[in-house]
Order: structure tokens, then C-alpha cells, then sequence
DNA sequence: AGCAGAGCGGAACGATCCGTTCCACTGCTA
DNA sequence: TAGCAGTGGAACGGATCGTTCCGCTCTGCT
């Protein structure tokens, strides 16, 4: 392999191009399994030296933050996709089980609160809820969703998925998929008919995650 | 106040006699909003001293240990009581509300993995296990409960409930049932007719916690 | 009245743990 | 072939936390 300067590189330069994705990775697998894992953690998952991180990210504020952003894109982007299905309600379902799949609750809230959000995550965020009311929205049209579910109750709905872990990370889908069938089960129209208690779930409720803790 | 040896004792002893209380009601906040929370902690909130805990517990995993086992022995205590409710659905749904409102599981569940579990935990569990699938048997019989949900599906019902936390501890609990409202419109007969998905939780799949972690 | 000690507060200690830095080394790249 | 981008990993300094220990107070008994 390897050229002067063309787009596939041989030798250390390739090497270095792909720890690039071998780290993003690794690090996605340790931080999604423990939020405060140590740094060390991600190099040894990663099969590098901890240079080969420090090389790439300030410290590690800064690769929270881009893996945070990174599943933040990801929920925006699967929102995207969602609006182009057709059919109102398999957009909303299909969006979740996409969602959750990705486990993208775990790579934003759950990572929230370790890192200072930068001024895009903050737009991006504020995306996020306004495709997530538009989907929402269009399954209230659909009838298919309880007219008394509300746009913030989808926190609720990743989280109690999200909250599913299992060693195993396929089993830990199929059990997460479980999850969400009862949930939106429960979210149908079709069921009981008496109104879910309580004030709803409402916009600030879930951003003290976001407000720096430790 | 006080006597020479009757029950209402006055002075030192009874304030130490409170303090036993005190520590409990105070590990018990700390340790169920930070499974890891340090021990200073539990003192600090209880307002007392670290030798006030010391003097009653030999060490961490012994207040953690005793904080389980008497979450556990809630579960006990609810389930028994809930099998004396003449309506099947109303027993099931009653103790659920009742554990999830006592928050059982971040009792038992997320302290797990913590300490070495004693034999009487170990009977305990069993107990609550075979409370758990005679209440399940009969919201079955009731009619009520989808025929394809099990008992271990509680696992992860609880689990959805526990995973919902802000900081008001009464706001807590409403979201909390609104989830497990949500939940058990799901898991209700009325329903929508496809199956649950995937192969159902099993009996081992939820004890990975209960072997020593960290 | 006086004393022994139960009960306690909190400083101090030692063991980890973890983020970050630093330096020596390797083998491309120019 | 010279130089440096890229790297591995030891080492450091700070923080955290469980546990111990010492000195004090004030009670309950003689």
C-alpha cells in the first residue's frame, strides 16, 4: 500500500489514521459501560499507549465532550431520517427503537455533567427537541398516540431503556427492544383508558444533568 | 424525661438510641442517591461524627450490607401484605406502586456487587422471588396481565422506575408512577395485539450484579 | 460526690486511583 | 540519512476515601 500523498497511506501514517477510529471506538464502548470510567481504560480497550490519546484530545473533558456531541448528531440525524418515513407512527416508533439501539441516551445524558457544553451542543440540543416535537406531533395526528403523552415523556422512555444492561451487549438489545415494545404499548392509544398520573414531565426537568456536578 | 432502667431512657443513651435511627435514615438518603457516596457523607447528612457510625457498623460494606437486607426485607413485607388484597390486578399493581414509591430497588439492586450477601440474603431473595411469581400468577388469572409477560419482566419494570430521578424527591415519585402507569397500561391485556419481542428476561440474567464488581 | 467508661467529634494516616506529563524510542517521510 | 510525527508507558502530584486514633464530654453507677 501507500502512495506520496494519496488518500490510502501505508506504514505509520495508515496506523495513525486508524487509531483516529480504533480510539473513538474504544472509547465509546468503555465510557457507554461506565460514564466515569478512567482514561486508561479507553487506551488499554483501544490497544494504544495513552499518548496516542493525549495526541488527539486535550484531556479528557474534551473526548467526553466530542463522544457527547458525536450521539447528539446521531439522535439529530436519526430524527432527520425519521420525518421522511410516511407513515406517522412507524417515524415515531421506528426513530425510538433506532435510538435506542444506538444507545444514544447513554452518550448524551448520561456523559452530561462531566464536560462544559460548547455553544453548538447547545444548538444542536435545541434541535434535537424541535424534531423530537415534530415527531411526536405527527403521531398525536396519527392517533396512535394517548393524547395525554407529551413530547418530554420520550426522556422518561430512553431512560428507562437506557437503564437496561446486561453483560452482554446483544442480549442487552433484545431486552431494550423488550423494554420499548411494553412502553409504546403502554404510550398507544389503544390502552387503558384511564390518564397517566401527575403533572407531565416538563422542558427544565431533565437538564440538571447538564449543570456541572462533581 | 428519664429513669433509672425503664424504657424511655434520657441523656446520652437515648440520644444515642436516636442516632441508631438517625444513621439509618440518613445512609439510606445518601446511598440511594449515590450508590458510591463516601462514608463522610452518611455522617455528615445524619449530623453526627464518623466514630457515631463506626461505633455501629465495622466497616462501609456492613452498612451497606444491612441497608440491603432491609430493602429486601421491604420487598418481603410488601408482597405479603399485597397477597392479602382480594383483587388479583389491584394486588399486582399495588405492590408495584408501593415498592417503586419505597424506592426497593436501589435498595437491593443497585447496591448489590458491593458487599459479600449473607445466607439469609441469599433465602430472602428466593422468598421474594416466589412472592414475585404468585402475585404475577395471579394478575394472570386475572385476566389482566398479557399472557406473553413474565415474572422476570418486573426486573426491568422496576429498573425503568428507578432510573427516573430529579433532583425533588416528591416530583421523584410522580414521574415515577407516571412511568409505571405508562408501564402497566403496557403490560395490561387491553394492549395492542403483536407479542413482546425477543426471547423474555430469564432467571440469571439479572443476578450478573450480585457477583463482586469493583 | 466522684469516677470509670460509653459515646462521640474530627483530625490524621495510608492506600488507592486517576489525569496528565515526560522522555526515550521507533520507523516513516522527505 | 536526518529529522520528526507518532507512540508506549513509567512516573508524578493531587485528590479521594476507608479506617484508626486520640482527647473530650457527660452520664450512670457506686
Amino acid at each position: 500500500m501507500s502512495t506520496t500523498s494519496g488518500k490510502t497511506l501505508g506504514g505509520r501514517r495508515a496506523q495513525a489514521a486508524r487509531n483516529d477510529e480504533v480510539i473513538l471506538e474504544a472509547a465509546r464502548a468503555v465510557f457507554l459501560d461506565d460514564p466515569k470510567a478512567p482514561i486508561a481504560a479507553v487506551a488499554d480497550r483501544a490497544g494504544v499507549g495513552i499518548s496516542a490519546l493525549y495526541r488527539r484530545y486535550a484531556g479528557k473533558e474534551d473526548l467526553l465532550r466530542q463522544l457527547c456531541h458525536d450521539g447528539l448528531r446521531r439522535y439529530v440525524a436519526e430524527a432527520e431520517a425519521a420525518l421522511d418515513e410516511p407513515d406517522d407512527w412507524a417515524a415515531f416508533t421506528g426513530f425510538l427503537a433506532r435510538v435506542v439501539d444506538a444507545d444514544v441516551h447513554s452518550l448524551t445524558v448520561h456523559l452530561a455533567g462531566t464536560f462544559t457544553p460548547t455553544e453548538e451542543m447547545g444548538r444542536d440540543a435545541m434541535r434535537a427537541g424541535e424534531l423530537a416535537t415534530a415527531l411526536v406531533d405527527r403521531a398525536h395526528a396519527s392517533g396512535r398516540l394517548r393524547p395525554d403523552a407529551v413530547v418530554h415523556d420520550l426522556g422518561l422512555l430512553l431512560e428507562a431503556c437506557a437503564a437496561v444492561r446486561v453483560p452482554d451487549p446483544e442480549r442487552t438489545r433484545q431486552l431494550r427492544r423488550r423494554q420499548l415494545a411494553v412502553l409504546l404499548a403502554g404510550l398507544s392509544s389503544a390502552s387503558g383508558a384511564d390518564p397517566l398520573p401527575g403533572p407531565p414531565p416538563a422542558a427544565g426537568e431533565f437538564d440538571w444533568r447538564w449543570r456541572r456536578r462533581e
